[in-house]
DNA sequence: TCCAAAATATGAGATATCTCATATTATTGT
DNA sequence: ACAATAATATGAGATATCTCATATTTTGGA
């Protein structure tokens, strides 16, 4: 993990000004954290003592179960906040953060900035907002999880994921968003490229029919 | 659906004081609205124009998916609030919510207060708090439900509902909920009952061996 | 550069869960 | 009080998904 400070942090607190979602002047508290791909900037189980807002990269919220599976819950992209459960919550079971590329963020340290926070109308209603869109796409993920399977939601992730028309998940971490076995989620690819939805190439996935797969992903929505 | 006129809704505002929830004085646009059991106090699809608060029974969510399953997100008790999707996002799809018990609610008209709560750091900090717990609830929901058989999940869920040493929830319900066929549920019940963890009495089922299902239902968690 | 670890791949057998068919028993509205 | 509807119950067969074993390939670090 790297700080930037000086120059650096200047540059990239006016190229990414998050002051309108204060009321009060937030740039004097930020830090600008850099942090490396694959790192860890929470580790589960821990107290962070950071509101963190990503301004570059995106990473991976996950949980451990007791009977050691893991579980991806979510991904947290640019413009998302993390950490904020911290700062509402006394107690709360911390969830690991993992970066998934160079992921820089705002860090907005709770001991100077808490009180402010918590007291900022502005700031609580962008938050709000951000909690109400989160909690209503877990809800999603949790009912569909249940009432579809595998080829559905693996459509439906394939299509999000895709870069143009080229497929690059890692499958381990298919299997640990989607919840499944590594060998079921190869079963589902194989059937994929048997329809000629999907044709290998290397260990990419190059998409031949993306309308039959979109057929399968609609399903999933009515929102 | 009954409005509270007057005296008694006088006496509701007096009991269930929510001031304490808001900077500016809420009591005079607070209306009591009270919804028989089964009656639908939002229809899936709609417009809301409220924001509820419980102040007594209980209530569910629902989602209806493209393939006619149903999923129940959710269960709404006492002190929750709900409607707040409607009043941060100015477009959402609205799910169902289903009184399950006769159910006793505030209702906050949009029209009169959507502005003033927006601006009410006191508000948006209770329900920030509010949408930030049921967000790590769904999200708990979620990786569980991808990560354990019902086996565990259903011992979770007859501890968390049962009355006492009874259970007596409806199968059907705990179908949507769970989100299982309804033969599978039963198998699994009969398998409780075969073990001696349960023991059908009428409609009803008596916990004789709590622990074992407290070992069942232990794992699921580490929050 | 080389080794250990991680990721990919595939088979075989088990099990969790679903669908459908069919009865019986409550509950509800008129 | 009766008929219609909802809820409960159970069997039989299908399928979605898991576990485990084993092999190959890729990748990151000493």
């Amino acid at each position: 993990m790297e700080i930037y400070k000086n120059e650096k942090r200047q540059r990239y607190l006016e190229e990414y000004s998050i002051g309108y979602l204060f009321t009060f002047p937030i740039e004097e508290f930020l830090e600008v954290h850099e942090y490396k791909r694959d790192e860890w900037i929470i580790q589960e189980g821990t107290r962070s003592d950071f509101l963190f807002y990503v301004i570059e990269g995106k990473a991976k919220i996950y949980v451990t179960h007791q009977n050691g599976k893991v579980s991806l819950i979510n991904f947290i992209n640019k413009d998302d906040f993390f950490g904020e459960m911290e700062l509402l919550n006394p107690i709360y079971y911390t969830k690991g953060v993992q970066a998934s590329t160079k992921t820089v963020c705002f860090a907005i340290p709770f001991h100077r900035c808490r009180a402010k926070m918590l007291e900022d109308a502005t700031f609580l209603r962008e938050l709000a907002k951000f909690l109400s869109v989160k909690s209503t796409q877990m809800a999603a993920k949790y009912t569909q999880s249940l009432s579809f399977p595998l080829e559905n939601r693996l459509a439906d992730f394939i299509l999000q994921t895709a870069d143009g028309e080229v497929y690059k998940e890692k499958h381990v971490t298919v299997c640990d968003s989607l919840g499944v076995s590594y060998r079921h989620l190869l079963y589902v690819f194989a059937q994929f490229c048997d329809k000629g939805y999907l044709q290998k190439e290397g260990r990419h996935y190059r998409i031949l029919q993306p309308n039959e797969l979109n057929g399968l992903a609609r399903v999933l929505m009515n929102e």
